[in-house]
DNA sequence: CGAACTCGGATACTTCTTGTCCGAGACAAT
DNA sequence: ATTGTCTCGGACAAGAAGTATCCGAGTTCG
């Protein structure tokens, strides 16, 4: 039962793109973040086929989140990048071995499954209840305004094209 | 973010045996739920160390509940099948890049840390809320007190080797 | 005392997650 | 318009974890 490391990847950059006002490419979100450009590749493009970031292709190209930060919540990062599945899945075994309920008298989850359903349903809810625009509040009262705004600067600063022609020069 | 399939498998177990007064060994529960006896035989050790029930060896050995099953919940058995570890692990990624964050500004765990932790304690207290016994009375009130009675019986009926010696003569 | 049955841990196999690579497409500058 | 460079996107291996199985140590009963 442990979540895919890469969700939290995906969490961190969403709220970095919170603060750009540019597409911003993986790789430069990869060197922000110091991991492996290659494989954060692979979790930023599980956010753009849910739908939550579009990819801007070409020169000046990256990713942008869809919808404003607040209308994004922490259960869709986890969907996109970790999959919907539910935690729990029944294979009815109630219904084999030699004292197998008939198929008709299981009208209804069995009470296992109902019970794994209600934590699975608890764990959603307080995953939902949470968007990328508190998580950007959260920095906020830890550190300061002044930590994402030093992100933002960072970000729409020199482009490592531009900084190899000044290196150059 | 998927629970192990013997959690299942071992959960079942437990709500059999509920129902019974001896020993009951691995083989048997096995053939009851038409599963794998050697793979079973691995979620039933993990219980047993977990120390939910206890091992009886020998020739009329099996396994015992080791408390009543109001006192077994749903969160013992998949902490001990499945492991304890939480599903969420940070790997503190905001320390890390060029504009990590100090350690000694680190005191509290990050905002996507916290609303992680959040989602998992929410998820835990509802799998600590059903117990073995609840969900022995939940499969009485879908299928009538006849269900875990029959299987109480076959569970006491005549072993393997007493069937085999009935065959032979 | 012997024999049969039980659990327990050590041993292969399969599946999924992790990690990496190169090609197709698009924008910008020339 | 064309060239070049930068971007994403999906296809391609390596590693870890889960799944499934077997045989030996120990115990109980006849």
């Amino acid at each position: 039962m442990k979540l895919s490391g890469g969700v939290e990847w995906a969490l961190h950059c969403c709220v970095v793109l919170t603060t750009a006002t540019q597409p911003v490419p993986a790789a430069r979100l990869a060197e922000l973040h110091d991991v492996s450009a290659s494989y954060l590749a692979k979790q930023l493009q599980a956010l753009s086929r849910a739908g939550l970031v579009t990819s801007v292709q070409g020169k000046a190209g990256g990713y942008v989140l869809t919808r404003a930060p607040e209308l994004i919540t922490i259960l869709d990062v986890v969907a996109a990048v970790d999959g919907a599945q539910p935690t729990f899945v029944c294979t009815e075994i109630r219904q084999r071995g030699p004292l197998g309920a008939s198929q008709e008298a299981c009208t209804r989850p069995c009470p296992i499954a109902r019970a794994m359903a209600g934590a699975d349903a608890a764990w959603r809810a307080a995953l939902q209840a949470v968007s990328i625009a508190d998580l950007a509040a959260g920095v906020d009262e830890d550190y300061g305004p002044t930590a994402l705004a030093g992100i933002r600067g960072w970000l729409s600063g020199p482009r490592d094209s531009d900084t190899a022609a000044a290196e150059r020069r």
